[in-house]
DNA sequence: GCCATTACCTGACTAGAGTCAGAGAATGGA
DNA sequence: TCCATTCTCTGACTCTAGTCAGGTAATGGC
């Protein structure tokens, strides 16, 4: 990595840290621990469940318990068994909860406008589309890729995604029963896998990798969140498949899609993909793309 | 201020504090509380006075002292009184020191690697420049401008820089004694005014404001520290002393400048001053420029 | 119905970060 | 020379943040 890149996200590091960390531990803390403050942010304003809190935050399940007593006594939230799972238990604000969550809101607030406040209007304009870019970016860089079985909950849940995105976007809408959808077991091991991209935790994107031995590896069901596009997730799970099908001994990737996905389309030809006469015959694709890559195994 | 700015500066607030802010801890707090990292990152390799340590880190007095006795016991530092006022001390960095903070710095190294490591190529590009950017523009914002005393040890470092700076750049150097420099009774109340731009509580800029009743304010002896140029300090500093000058009922600004320094040359032209004919007979200048503003008293 | 697992809670800790009130030495000005 | 001030240090605190080791109730698979 280029040592004048390391230095300046060093130096970033430390002007930021120091400038805005210690200002929004000062704002947010100035009556109430941080803890507690970012654990009310984050219940939300419908309520969390206790162990997602746990997850969102990184923290021991001791800890938020203790916090969770913490915030109740102060009467900010209250804590409920979930009626389907009684082990589980969902925290919701109270109205003195959210009062305090805006309470909150406006010193982050504040702490936004005192970052500005020096600057001329120029500045701010640029400051503000810098802090865009870096925000977008780091972001990118935080989404993980995990290959999954695709029964698993977070994998089920980008699937009923696709599905229902499919069946908005289509000029015909989409019966999955219509489709060529391969069934879980050929994207499964040996046969194929699936990737699910997760940004904190939650699924954000998915897509399956049919790898039949002698023919060109498949790639089946992409999808990613509308509320991450533009971040390159589609492009990160694409070189990552691509990656896995040169290690199990493919030297050609190919894919089929629907003319309503103009923007997979572009993503395909920008990749590197080219168009072939079609390889199968899915009822909803217009369009059948493939690339070579370096096979590896 | 920009609502929809105001929200970008918080979400950005939120996603580096979580990014940066904690990996930062984290990597370098591994072996070391992060109060001692701080400490033994801001000694430096020349050392530096407690009281200024103290100052830099915006800690207690108390505290500052028991870090250091952490870090000699550790064999890190040595902590000696200065040889012209034995009240002040001074902490040095030992070989171990200095070991220990190259570890550290290892450690900034690997955290930032971490950040650019999961994007390709052009997105490295691109968040670093954003980060430059971010970091360019919350420095700008951090810096302070306070009417001090030309005779308060800040401002003597201002011009003692100042001078040395024309010595160099003026094709024939620089004699004080030749010059029609204000002496410092022109530059206090009631006569006039100076500015000090601090950064991190160091003085990084200055300039004279001169208000001689009922002839227009002179602005003299600007100058911006080196390492923080293109941060739009003397902008500031420039729309300070108007905003001064007004509130004093002047609705003119003049000064006079020297050839060789073509940056302050453009910046004035940018700043809507015009070049007029020489008002005074300065020997060292080859400018002379005016602006209008808006009174106000 | 049994038992491993899951989700949450409690109690007992540790360590870091920081504050506050003095004490003592050095300095500088009247 | 005296005295207020400056600078640093010490001791005695407080408060968060966070960890760890159980303990209890609910759940789900066999």
């Amino acid at each position: 990595m280029d040592a004048a890149q390391i230095n300046q996200v060093r130096r970033f590091n430390r002007t930021v840290t120091e400038r805005v960390g210690v200002l929004h531990d000062h704002y947010l803390g100035r009556d109430r621990p941080i803890g507690e403050a970012r654990l009310l942010w984050e219940i939300g304003e419908q309520g969390q469940d206790v162990r997602r809190l746990r997850e969102r935050l990184g923290l021991d399940s001791g800890y938020v318990s203790r916090m969770l007593r913490s915030l109740e006594a102060d009467g900010l939230v209250t804590v409920e068994p979930q009626p389907r799972d009684k082990r589980v238990r969902t925290v919701r604000l109270t109205d003195a909860g959210r009062t305090e969550r805006a309470v909150l809101n406006g010193r982050s607030d504040e702490l936004a406008g005192s970052l500005l406040e020096p600057l001329n209007t120029a500045q701010r304009t640029r400051l503000v589309a810098a802090m865009a870019e870096v925000d977008r970016l780091l972001t990118a860089a935080t989404v993980t890729l995990d290959a999954l079985d695709p029964d698993h909950p977070d994998a089920r849940h980008c699937l009923r995604c696709y599905a229902g995105e499919l069946q908005e976007r289509f000029e015909t809408g989409f019966d999955p029963a219509r489709s060529l959808l391969p069934d879980a077991g050929e994207l499964r091991s040996p046969h194929g896998l699936f990737l699910v991209a997760r940004l904190h935790g939650e699924p954000v994107g998915c897509a399956g990798l049919k790898l039949p031995p002698g023919v060109p590896a498949e790639i089946k069901r992409m999808w990613v969140a509308p509320h991450v596009r533009g971040l390159g997730v589609a492009r990160r799970i694409l070189a990552e498949l691509e990656a896995r099908a040169a290690q199990h001994g493919h030297d050609v990737v190919r894919l089929d899609t629907n003319r309503a996905l103009t923007d997979a389309i572009a993503l395909y030809h920008s990749c590197g993909f080219s168009e072939v006469a079609a390889f199968n015959d899915e009822p909803y694709a217009h369009h059948w793309f493939e690339k070579r890559i370096a096979k590896q195994a």
